[in-house]
DNA sequence: TGGCGCATCCAAAGCGCTTTGGAATTGATT
DNA sequence: AATCAATTCCAAAGCGCTTTGGATGCGCCA
């Protein structure tokens, strides 16, 4: 059923069918009924294809992941955000095209998304420190948010991030207060911009008290299950080991549990840990009390956030309006995996 | 830049250029190489929504993710299959698009899906015993394949499965044949397709064995960490607890493993435990001995089986061809989790 | 009565591509 | 020299929609 069957079967034009379909005010009332009627009869929608050839818009989000001889961009928070944003999409009326593309071809994807015309804008993953993706994209004029910043661009651009400095800095600031001198910094891959931030905030806590960092205790490797255990089995082996851990990731953070446990250890006793949740849906930090101490911030709602943002660029659709930006607070959550340290016993 | 405009530079109709860029035989062959040269030099792409109107394929191909008010959709495993699938289609020049639709719209998307003429097939993620969507589809003759198989389902279809069954069942006999005789089933949510052919698998070796199933070690919930950290500590410290759990995810089993340790038990010696094991990217069963015996089966892989079948069944474009189906078998890979049960020490 | 504005509808052009049904040129064949 | 079959190209129709630029009919006012 197209158009020009269900304008033929009401004899109307497709001039009026399309405008009663689409709210538009010169169609009389009792018409529009009709028609409206009459598609809903027929169980009539719309060719998207047709109609975003005759509107030059595709009604559509891209995604771009790069599937790198690493693994960490397949990786576990995506499926989170982009619950969160195809949420929006679908609401909207959008559709959500996800490219998997080798690292090699990833910009020659984003210039073949905007030359071929599938999408409307395209949503960033995974800033880098000085992100060549945001360049490109101003380039090609593609409409886009990034999740996350990339400190090393000098553009201006949209993007809502968490404030990942600010995160870790007062989580850092907890493990001071609770007597803990010596912090294990479990952090994400640093020529990623989050995990730079989040060292960054790391140290700034550390300098404010007067302590010096240890760079023994400053790991950064893909946040893995294993990448926590081995770090922490190994740290925990040495003369002075830190009585705190800080991760950057739940998953992370399991394997440094295991490495505590596994040395004969109680966590929240002998050794304290704070790590980031993004919460997850299927990895959750317990049910109802946390195990793990945590600086919280949903992902999801990012991708909500983030999906948000980008329409509502792209319906302004005026290129020289401003960036818009949004900065989310983490929220310090205590749960049992912290506890005093040698300095408050002293 | 169009086509129209390329044809201009070049002095050709649209017609030649057109035929040039795809391979179609009469195209004098020097003036296809001005053609594509051209094409290269001013960087032209076919707008793919013009394309798709004319051709009257979209390339594209759509999963369709069920938003519950449970969260087992936006599971682990799924953005492992998508990244396996999504790489054979941006190979074969195909678009992904996600849908994320609560549970109450999932069957009005996939028509809309078909109706709007976004996507050539559909992928059908997570089927449950008697799947609905199976038919419906088949009634408005969207081409799909389904990952799993529906038991319920009587029309036949194209699926790409893992031998559920044959693996729970080989992991039975491994640890019936260890000596253990008490073994707990955390499995997944047994409305699913796969867990109650686990479940049959796991059954059916006891009952070779001659041992009587006790339905206070079969557990069926969604897979979490906290799901089978409850669990297992729940079993333990009954009277006459188990002695080796399976489990169904990796995940399920780090919560197994917790309760082990935090019972003062040691996982391997005390209590055995086999999970099966998705393979995914970033929580992987150990680096180079896998922690856990496993049954294993790598689901990117059958992102790519799934992809691959679903795009030749649409390449075969005869809705009459039979359908397809794979049969993957999970290998038995033996880690540190398990070690011998009360029956060999007597 | 003629003219004006408003409400309501329509025919046709266009979005950028593919594809049908020739047309023109060439070389070989009679 | 005339015919024929390839070879190589092109004009135009069509995919299903939106949108421009009227057309039509109506009540209303002067």
């Amino acid at each position: 059923m197209n158009l020009k069957e269900l304008s033929e079967k009401l004899g109307l034009s497709q001039t009026t069918v399309s405008r009663a379909l689409n709210g538009y005010p010169e169609v009389n009332e009792e018409t529009r009924r009709r028609v409206m009627d009459a598609a809903r009869r027929h169980n009539y929608r719309p060719n998207m294809r047709a109609k975003s050839l005759a509107t030059g818009r595709a009604m559509a989000i891209g995604h771009i992941i790069p599937l790198s001889t690493k693994h960490e961009i397949v990786n576990p928070i995506f499926a989170d955000f982009i619950a969160g944003a195809g949420e929006v999409y679908s609401s909207a009326g959008y559709d959500m095209v996800l490219s998997v593309v080798s690292d090699a071809d990833e910009a020659r994807a984003y210039r073949d998304l905007k030359a071929k015309g599938t999408v409307d804008g395209v949503i960033v993953h995974g800033p880098k420190l000085d992100d060549q993706r945001i360049p490109l994209l101003h380039d090609i004029a593609l409409p886009f948010v990034v999740h996350g910043r990339s400190t090393g661009c000098t553009i201006p651009y949209s993007w809502l991030d968490v404030n990942n400095r600010r995160a870790f800095e007062r989580a850092t600031e907890f493990l001071l207060d609770l007597g803990h001198r010596r912090i294990a910094l479990v952090n994400g891959l640093e020529y990623m911009d989050f995990a730079v931030r989040r060292r960054t905030g790391y140290l700034s806590a550390l300098e404010r008290r007067g302590i010096t960092p240890d760079h023994r205790l400053m790991r950064s490797e893909e946040m893995t299950e294993g990448y926590g255990y081995r770090t922490a089995r190994e740290l925990l082996s040495a003369p002075d080991r830190p009585t705190a851990f800080l991760t950057a990731s739940l998953i992370s953070a399991l394997g440094v549990r295991r490495a505590i446990e596994e040395a004969g250890l109680r966590m929240g006793r002998d050794v304290s840990v704070v790590t980031h949740d993004d919460e997850l849906s299927y990895l959750r930090n317990g049910e109802d009390v946390p195990i793990f101490t945590a600086t919280r911030s949903s992902v999801r709602e990012a991708g909500r956030g983030a999906a948000e943002m980008l329409l509502s660029i792209i319906a302004a659709a005026n290129p020289d309006s401003p960036p818009q930006s949004r900065l989310l607070e983490a929220t310090l959550v205590v749960g049992m995996s912290t506890g005093p340290g040698p300095a408050a016993s002293q």
